[in-house]
DNA sequence: TATTAAGCGAGACGGTACGTCGGGTCTTCGG
DNA sequence: CCGAAGACCCGACGTACCGTCTCGCTTAATA
């Protein structure tokens, strides 16, 4: 997963030790936690591994790399599962996501990758596929959901589908992450009850 | 503007140079879309707006707070026109938004800055009050519009009126940040006309 | 004394606080005492002497004009009472010297200077007028008694004569400075007693 | 020889360049001869040495040190062949002394480091074992020399025969180094026969 | 079993930027 | 015109990380 090797699959030679990568995730992550993103430096993360600086090279291209790698796999922790409505999984989710964002390491880090990402096109690929089209999933997962009570209407088109499927994943992380992070608000039970009646009742008014 | 003077006006010594402030932000926006924010150094800037290093730190704490109050200004531009309806007022001022976002300037620096503060409390006040407050003024001036228009209802509580400015707030700014910089996709005349039609709808639905 | 104004005198205007200046030159030593050469910056001499960076400037050229005049006046104490015969004049001016060489503010301020002086050939002769020329009085003084008490012969030729005292001093000077400086040991009474034992020796033997 | 090792000989990690100590003792000299000891610095004498920065402060705590290094080994060429007779020996070592002291990195060099020496010991003690030390030497092997050819007794006492070389020392090296650097006067032929006569008269005298 | 190609730790390397300090100059005000 | 205060430009400081490079050593798959 971390580096696309320059021989797809080598052969010869001592292999890369497995026990490594995870110890490099997992120093990188408590290296977030303790001095933030913009005072990690790599020489810190792999002394915290008991690594050399060239065992993190030769698996990472840099700083940026690393911490999506180090970071993605925490938003893997989120689910859906069928709390029964629409509203309830639109709030399950939403307290979910919000609760991951208020984590020091996704706080510290996940504008800054997004920062570096606008002027590094591959960065903002690695960031879409690890982490993005993750989360977007649970939007299809629960449109389909409702659909299948009732709660919306099958969309006609599955390009529109796609489309409204993109509009709701920005409004909702979007929201979420400007409260947190900008606004510097509490995602608390108050505010996501009024911000998922607001949504419902959007994609109920689109829908007629 | 820049940073608190120790003493709030001195009398004695040479003042100083008012020009070179405006040099210096100027600078800074210029530098910030030749090399980005995270190759951006105080010593490009000095040399671009023909000064000392040692001027800059003399009215900023470091690159952060200059960055900010060099960006800061341009989010003035926003502005809400009067455009005849809640709808057409909501899509002006998304355009308006997501144009000002895709500047590189901003681009590069508004998520950079928003990360550095999840770290730095005087620096997320300072983008409070130079940035993030003067956008929600918007809102509430929309809102207030519609009022007028009879196109949304009076709020009975002030203070729940403050809420729901808050959240109209969070998931505009938060789904145009977002769709430009997470997902990178364009806010184009179709996407802002079925984003809004979510959130007249969401509003129309939550004012029942 | 300090610097030579660009109108030998003026007569307009405020005239410079005489007070200031024996401030700056008691300051410039204090601060010799405490933080040594290399250390010693012209604000610092300025702030101990109440007086603002550019009087310093406008009296003196540099931190090393500065702190020649300012070590010079010590010089000036040295004395060559008649101690009865040449032995014990030159004892005596030797112990005295050394004792001047000892002080912490010539100690560290005197080679220092010389060795700026190898690059500057005004403050070279700066420091042969204010410094090196009232040493050398000492010898002819010291010398001209020796031969009121004929322990030495009257020189034929005044040239000679000239050339003989040049070298006494060098050779005195010299190894009173080398020993303190440079071989870092104490001029004590028995260094002085050898070392006079083998001056006077080789001037008797030259005389002949 | 520059800087003793933390460990005295590590075994791990990539050894130290030995070429790019040759280059920076090389350009240090080569530096100070056009700039000169107060003008010279580090970052200029990496770039000419070709190396980084840190390099030079891997090695040498400083500009003292580093200069020292430098200069030291330029004191290494004095030789004292026999030249036949005392008088003769001491005409030819301090001929060679004087011209080694007008080199230019020498002259600006040596001054400067022992004025920065009076407040810093270790410095002392490294300008002593580097410079001084292998200077003294030279007056020990003429000292044998000369008892060897009956010029002079041999001393009775091997502590006084001690303290008459220090003497010897410094007041030969010491009369050259103010004649050269304090009166700023050339060490001619002249001048030479005349302090070599005054000492050797003097020894003689003293051997009674 | 021996070879061998890569991985690995350590740490020196050439760089770039940092934030600070001091130098010497200037610009203001008040005396 | 002097003097204080302090901002100005400049250049050097010594440090921190960067990402790369040598070292000598392990380690496992292949021959």
């Amino acid at each position: 997963m971390p580096m696309q090797h320059s021989s797809p699959s080598r052969t010869t030679g001592r292999p890369r030790s497995a026990a490594a990568d995870e110890a490099i995730l997992e120093a990188t992550r408590a290296a977030l936690v303790d001095v933030g993103w913009s005072k990690l430096t790599m020489g810190e993360v792999a002394t915290r591994a008991g690594v050399a600086k060239t065992t993190l090279y030769r698996r990472w291209a840099g700083k940026n790399e690393l911490v999506v790698d180090a970071v993605a796999v925490l938003f893997d922790e989120l689910e859906l599962p069928d709390r029964g409505s629409l509203a309830a999984d639109i709030e399950g989710v939403v307290l979910q996501f919000a609760s991951l964002l208020d984590r020091p390491e996704t706080k510290t880090a996940l504008m800054a990758v997004v920062a570096e990402a606008t002027r590094d096109e591959p960065l903002r690929e690695r960031i879409r596929t690890s982490i993005v089209e993750r989360q977007k999933r649970l939007v299809l997962v629960g449109r389909a959901r409702a659909e299948r009570r009732g709660e919306l209407p099958a969309p006609a088109d599955p390009c529109v589908a796609a489309a409204a499927a993109d509009l709701i994943f920005d409004v909702a992380a979007g929201a979420v992450v400007h409260r947190v992070l900008v606004s510097g608000e509490p995602v608390d039970q108050e505010w996501v009850r009024r911000f998922t009646a607001l949504l419902v009742g959007g994609l109920a008014a689109a829908a007629d």
